[in-house]
RNA sequence: GGCCUGGUAGCCAAGUGGUAAGGCAGAGCUCUGCAAAAGCUCUAUACGCCGGUUCAAUUCCGGCCCAGGCCUCCA
């Protein structure tokens, strides 16, 4: 990492707090360190893009604190007691822990592929109950929490912020109440900590009888446990705010005292399907595992980090006919039959041949990136131009480059700025990469040097563009090979066979099998070293 | 119904009280055996509507329209 990268003091960062609804700048709770909590998910089924965006933004934020210089101690729980879950265990005939296992598994296979960092601690819920029952005891010894047959109830009106984060009083949620009758309940707006165990469910002993937690109580009980009764960050999705985090709020302060518990909450936008939260018509939503069996994760992680964080991010979804490959609307996705050619649609087969025009955007331009490194590399490595390492005739969009995508990072994780700030230098490199045949250009060496010398930082930023250009863009070749379902070994065949032609300078007949690769899907670059191949 | 976001060129998307990043798509050119890739140039008088504040508003305030979210598990 060069210096630039790496202040040694502690750079400001601001960032948009939900609780006081401004952009601010991050105050550490102790200097040096910073404590961040994470909601993470509940392992019942595969993740989907939505997951992946709720890590991939608090990596970021993780990734540029520790860039600066910071500790950070970052918790991400896991949820392993849920109704969701018990229900899927029931539907298979195998236990909760079969369940749990496998996605969690899948959570971090997919997380790791998203060049995700692991968290320092991942809790999860049934390593916590003792904590969970201790925390519920101090609420009702609070009179904020009271035990009904078995159950324990919060009760909301005694805590005077409820409704602070999500920026609502007890009247509005009385008059918009859709809550379900529990006569159990002092109020409709109370929310359960513990729940009375039902036969055949996972259950553990309390002081109000064997049984489980609530949905709020453990996130509330894991932060105390791991980062103590104030912290600086919580992260999570926007539709955490309410009634997950507003409950988080009341449990924690309920039982540590006003002041305490998440000095700073930071929430990620929703991703949208064809403009609304999911898309009905194709079966609702698409998951981290299929659109890594298109493209490479990177393309993903690239996408996701092309809008701001607290922004819709809209992923679209086109949904050609198979057949005819009429472009289908949502309402003819329904349909039984294709309108342009009649041909039979069925749910399976519209997925499969699914596309979706932002990830391909996304996976051009990455490959675009890597494709200029490794012309650098290469560039650096062969010519033999003389050595002028007078940094001041380094390009300026070069030298600029670094300190442009920190402080876009900096203005509240502004990622979407941060990677145009690296497209004047990308462009200004490939200018310099032009100029083979004049390789004493002043200042091209040490140009190009200095991208490639700044570009690790960005890496370690973006998680991202760290890979070996040739293997990565290989990797990407070929996936996008087996999704067209194009056979690389007819490719390579007819490769050598239009190198033969253009040995012998057989224009008409190199031309005749360019033409016939490009009838397959490939398109060919012919330079000094011989020919490749793309899609 | 209550609360909350957002509406920027063909599409996606930053941002700002003083005349608007970036990407994609499109056109021409350079390079090339021809291409591709890359680069260059061009392209759009883009800031939902109506008022107000101001010397000046896309940016602040009010109203309206539209879209979306939350109010129930949900990243």
């Amino acid at each position: 990492m060069t210096e630039s990268a790496a202040p040694s003091s502690f750079a400001p960062l601001s960032l948009y707090d939900t609780l006081s609804a401004t952009k601010k700048p991050l105050a550490l709770q102790e200097p040096g360190r910073c404590k961040l909590y994470v909601c993470g998910p509940t392992v019942y089924d595969m993740s989907h893009i939505g997951h992946a965006r709720a890590a991939v933004v608090p990596d970021i934020l993780v990734r540029l604190l520790r860039a600066s210089g910071l500790e950070v101690v970052y918790v991400r729980n896991i949820t392993d007691v849920e109704d969701k879950i018990i229900k899927r265990a029931a539907d298979e005939g195998v236990s909760p822990e079969v369940i749990t296992t496998r996605y969690t598994d899948a959570y971090h296979d997919d997380l790791d592929a998203l060049h995700c960092l692991r968290p320092d601690i991942e809790p999860r819920v049934t390593d916590n109950i003792p904590q969970i029952v201790a925390l519920i005891e101090r609420l009702v010894a609070n009179e904020l929490a009271y035990p009904v047959d078995g159950d324990v109830y919060y009760r909301v009106a005694r805590f005077e912020h409820y409704g602070a984060l999500s920026k609502r009083s007890l009247d509005d949620m009385q008059a918009g109440a859709r809550v379900e009758i529990n006569e159990r309940k002092e109020s409709p707006l109370d929310f359960v900590l513990w729940k009375g165990a039902k036969p055949g469910e996972p259950q553990w002993p309390s002081p109000w009888g064997p049984g489980r937690p609530g949905w709020h109580i453990e996130c509330s009980a894991m932060s105390l446990r791991h980062l103590g009764e104030t912290f600086d960050l919580h992260a999570g999705g926007r539709d955490l705010i309410f009634p997950h985090h507003e409950n988080e709020i009341a449990q924690s302060q309920g039982a540590c005292g006003p002041g305490t518990f998440a000095r700073h909450w930071l929430h990620n936008g929703f991703i949208d399907f064809a403009g609304e939260k999911m898309s009905k018509s194709l079966g609702n939503f698409f998951t981290i595992r299929e659109v890594r069996n298109l493209y490479l994760p990177e393309a993903l992680r690239y996408f996701l980090l092309g809008v701001h964080y607290r922004s819709g991010l809209n992923f679209d979804v086109e949904a050609p006919c198979p057949s005819c490959r009429h472009l289908l609307d949502p309402e003819q996705q329904q349909a039984s039959h294709c309108p342009a050619c009649a041909a039979p649609l069925e749910l399976a087969r519209l997925r499969a041949h699914v596309r979706f025009p932002g990830l391909e955007e996304a996976d051009d331009r990455v490959a675009y990136i890597y494709d200029t490194l490794l012309r650098c590399q290469r560039a650096l490595a062969t010519t033999s131009e003389p050595d002028a390492p007078q940094q001041n005739i380094v390009a300026s969009a070069v030298s600029g480059m670094l300190p442009g995508f920190l402080a876009a990072l900096r203005d509240d994780l502004n990622t979407a700025a941060a990677i145009a700030a690296l497209s004047e230098p990308l462009r200004e490199v490939n200018r310099q990469l032009e100029f083979k045949k004049k390789p004493e250009i002043a200042g091209r060496r040490p140009t190009l040097a200095r991208f490639l010398a700044d570009m690790p930082a960005i890496s370690q930023h973006l998680g991202l563009f760290a890979d070996d250009p040739t293997t990565y863009l290989r990797e990407r070749r070929d996936r996008k090979a087996a999704r067209l379902r194009l056979d690389v070994a007819e490719v390579e065949r007819l490769l050598r066979m239009r190198e033969a032609a253009r040995a012998k300078k057989d224009w008409k007949e190199a031309d005749r099998l360019r033409a016939e690769l490009g009838l397959l899907g490939a398109t060919l670059q012919d330079s000094a070293e011989g020919s490749t191949w793309t899609l």
